[in-house]
DNA sequence: TCTGGGGTCCTAGGACCC
DNA sequence: TCTGGGGTCCTAGGACCC
């Protein structure tokens, strides 16, 4: 058996469990630049707001009805993700961290010793007291019915129903649960899939279960349909993975806080993606062999596509080195600009991901950047950022005058503090 | 005026290799 | 006149996830 926790409307509670004058008013916490609602309370919902909708187009009536936009806050998320998180490696014998606020648990052979609903109720119960979290919990014989159990287990909650956990282990139980489905609510069915699904008249899990491989492997994007298809009979295609396997790729990208349309503002942000990728990969003790840089206007704008420009850099060696990689970067946004053109967003892709020192390819000429001053070097700067902040010690490039504010930087009208990660911005309890 | 960021997996064609 | 089989890598894009 598969177990699936999944918090509650995971980043308002986050700023509900330091911020408890939230409690029972419609809270959102909006994306970067304050652009889109990306979570959203209960009462939020009830409101009718929608994920992803741009905040400007909501922002009067959600402040008439009492609501409050929360900046998002993505180190206090992360830190209580792993809170959370620790707690379930302490009680599964498996845990895989799915996402910041989902986890699949191994249950293999748990049910022989315990009455599992009463088990995963005690979970719930202890993630709550230990974070002050709410989560729900669903456990099934596959990871994609974990989904489907989970999601009911919260329908109910919301309704004032059920505990919160929900467990589908019999035939008939997990028949009545994929009808209370709708299609497009299955695990991997995207919009896509749900258009294509309605057009033949399948509306719910339970109809979806019963379509015809060969159809499913046709229009459901080839085995990964027909192993959806496969998980929701009840026969398992995925496995709880428990390390992070190597990463495969690592994205840093942004949009600006304003439309950008000089070389050397654009290249300033792209730099201190460069340097952020740098940083990550020597976090993961990985480094990369391909770079992409990419740059996109806007496409709101009423101009026609595309919007992104991309070009992919092959580096001779794999490298974790913030100043190799912000050169490359600069190289190739050089190859993709075009003038005159107002752009929003940049980022940097790092692919062909390998162990650091591992295995690498030697090259030809010599390498003047794998020297062990350079490694030094880099690991003074993590530690200069760490210490001091992100962005204490950058690129030349990424450096604007003193005063001056980053032509790329981004909004953030309504952060609350990271309460748990620095020492200045502590909870107080009383002034 | 204002529209997120970071991932994975799969497919398919072309270049190139032996 | 007749023109293979098996593989990798690269590039680009689609679909989906949270």
């Amino acid at each position: 058996m598969f177990g699936l926790v999944d918090a509650n409307n995971f980043y308002a509670s986050c700023e509900r469990v330091f911020r408890p004058e939230l409690e029972g008013r419609p809270v959102v916490v909006l994306s970067n630049n304050d652009g889109c609602v990306v979570a959203r309370s209960q009462e939020a919902k009830q409101l009718g707001l929608k994920m992803g909708v741009p905040y400007f187009q909501v922002r009067e009536q959600f402040e008439r009805d009492g609501g409050v936009a929360c900046s998002s806050n993505y180190e206090l998320y992360g830190d209580m993700s792993r809170r959370v998180m620790w707690y379930l490696q302490q009680v599964a014998p498996a845990v895989e961290v799915y996402s910041v606020d989902e986890a699949f648990l191994d249950l293999h052979g748990m049910q022989r010793h315990f009455n599992l609903a009463g088990w995963a109720g005690d979970v719930r119960g202890a993630v709550r007291q230990r974070t002050g979290i709410p989560v729900c919990v669903g456990v099934a014989p596959t990871k994609t019915l974990a989904k489907v159990a989970n999601r009911l287990a919260k329908k109910d909650a919301i309704a004032g129903e059920g505990s919160g956990v929900l467990v589908l282990d019999d035939e008939m139980q997990r028949g009545e649960a994929l009808k209370r489905v709708a299609v497009e609510d299955v695990w991997g069915v995207g919009r896509r899939s749900a258009t294509k699904l309605y057009a033949v008249g399948i509306r719910t899990a339970a109809q979806l279960a019963g379509v015809g491989d060969a159809w499913a492997r046709k229009n459901l994007g080839g085995v990964v349909g027909a192993r959806m298809l496969h998980e929701l009979r009840g026969f398992p295609c995925s496995s709880v993975t428990v390390e992070d396997e190597a990463r495969k790729s690592l994205c840093c990208s942004r949009s600006f806080g304003q439309v950008l349309t000089q070389l050397e503002d654009v290249a300033g942000a792209v730099a201190t993606h460069a340097a952020r990728a740098g940083e990550k990969l020597r976090e993961q003790g990985m480094a990369a062999r391909l770079l992409t840089v990419f740059i996109e206007t806007s496409r709101f704008a009423n101009l026609p596509p595309p919007y992104s420009f991309s070009t992919q850099l092959t580096m001779p060696t794999a490298t974790d080195d913030t100043l190799v990689l912000a050169s490359w970067a600069r190289r190739g946004l050089e190859r993709i600009w075009r003038p005159g053109m107002r752009y929003v967003k940049a980022g940097i892709v790092l692919d062909g991901l390998e162990r650091a020192g591992a295995n690498q390819q030697a090259t030809l000429f010599a390498d003047t950047t794998r020297s062990p001053e350079r490694a030094k070097l880099m690991s003074a700067l993590d530690s200069l950022n760490k210490r001091y902040g992100g962005g204490a010690v950058r690129v030349g490039a990424a450096v604007t005058a003193p005063g001056k504010q980053e032509p790329w930087g981004m909004r953030r009208g309504a952060k609350s503090p990271a309460f748990t990660t620095n020492w200045g911005e502590l909870w107080r309890v009383r002034c």
